[in-house]
DNA sequence: CCTACCGATCGGTAGG
DNA sequence: CCTACCGATCGGTAGG
């Protein structure tokens, strides 16, 4: 595996930024070789697929998610801390990386079968570090009693989300929103001896 | 208007079926015409267009959204409870209604330009309730001083996703997991004396 | 990277 | 609701 030309990488961010705005499915080839000045076919001297294409941006995505959040899963600090930076750092993908964040959230299904599964799988060990982070937490007695589960994945549920509205030019910074989010579940996550919204 | 015949809700749920496995684009009117022992064209015997059928969905899905949910909104009760119906109300409808609400939340940007409008309006006058709520609550000092938007937006954004992910013969019950949301989110929005987790 | 083309499939229609 | 068809467009390729 060589690294990617320039025009490669040309090549996967027109089509990041098409395939984020139409969809996969709604954006030919034609219609990213246009954006680059050239020729339908001409495309394919670069590349094997249009798939092939999605699975680059995908996987640059992903790339960002896992290096970018994981290993913080294991810093040491406390879960609730831990948890915090994950949330924030999670956003900070989101925010800064909008058109590969939304293909990798809305396109990743068309992929093939193999890919779908190896999507899935990191998916799977995504949402484990977050999981293992609030049964750290409620260990610790940190958090209260939750299914580490149930609340990770409102958590994820959340924070995925966030490309459906955000928008750079908008009037919340990626700041705002990572606080105001962390914030919340973290509150809604602790351990407290008052109560009150109990049933 | 009238009333839709059999045969189109039949259309309709066989589609609603497709769109939401396949994607809009990637599904075929022949796809849905073969789904119910029809020739592809014989259709339109029943439909004038593709994207007529879309917007049905759609249509359907906002109607289940915006009936079961919005009106809890000026219940008579504190916001705190309001909240917490609402969110088990939108947990309801997407959990009983997932190929509807996936298309709906997935599929609605191919709809023509004055439809996707439409839709838009919709869905601000969705998230409308649920700040209004909130705000209701801040004042109330039921909950503490968070910014009403982005609160309705975290709890809007995490209750959306689950269409992703839910599945009605997984582990997870509709109550509990709209119990486990609606713990986190009003023990996150609950003001509070003790706090803790503030930076 | 272009020209010119391939077979397949698309949404939709005419006429019955 | 079927048969038979329309023009347009799709992803991809051969040959230069």
């Amino acid at each position: 595996m060589t690294q990617p030309t320039v025009r490669k990488q040309q090549i996967y961010s027109t089509a990041g930024a098409l395939f984020s705005q139409r969809g996969y499915h709604a954006t030919s080839v034609r219609d990213i070789a246009q954006e680059l000045n050239l020729q339908g076919g001409s495309l394919y001297a670069h590349i094997d697929s249009k798939e092939d294409v999605l699975w680059e941006i995908v996987q640059r995505a992903a790339a960002e998610f896992i290096e970018g959040v994981v290993p913080l899963a294991s810093a040491p600090a406390a879960a609730t801390e831990r948890l915090r930076l994950m949330i924030r750092a999670h956003l900070r993908v989101v925010t800064h990386h909008l058109d590969d964040a939304t293909v990798f959230f809305h396109e990743w299904r068309f992929l093939a079968p193999d890919r779908v599964r190896a999507v899935a799988e990191q998916r799977d060990r995504y949402e484990a570090a977050f999981r293992c982070v609030v049964e750290d937490g409620v260990g610790a007695g940190e958090f209260r009693a939750v299914d580490p589960k149930l609340a990770a994945l409102a958590v994820l549920s959340s924070v995925n989300w966030v490309y459906q509205w955000y928008r750079p030019d908008g009037p919340l910074s990626p700041e705002q929103v990572a606080d105001s989010f962390a914030d919340l579940f973290l509150r809604g996550l602790q351990a407290t001896d008052a109560g009150g919204s109990q049933r």
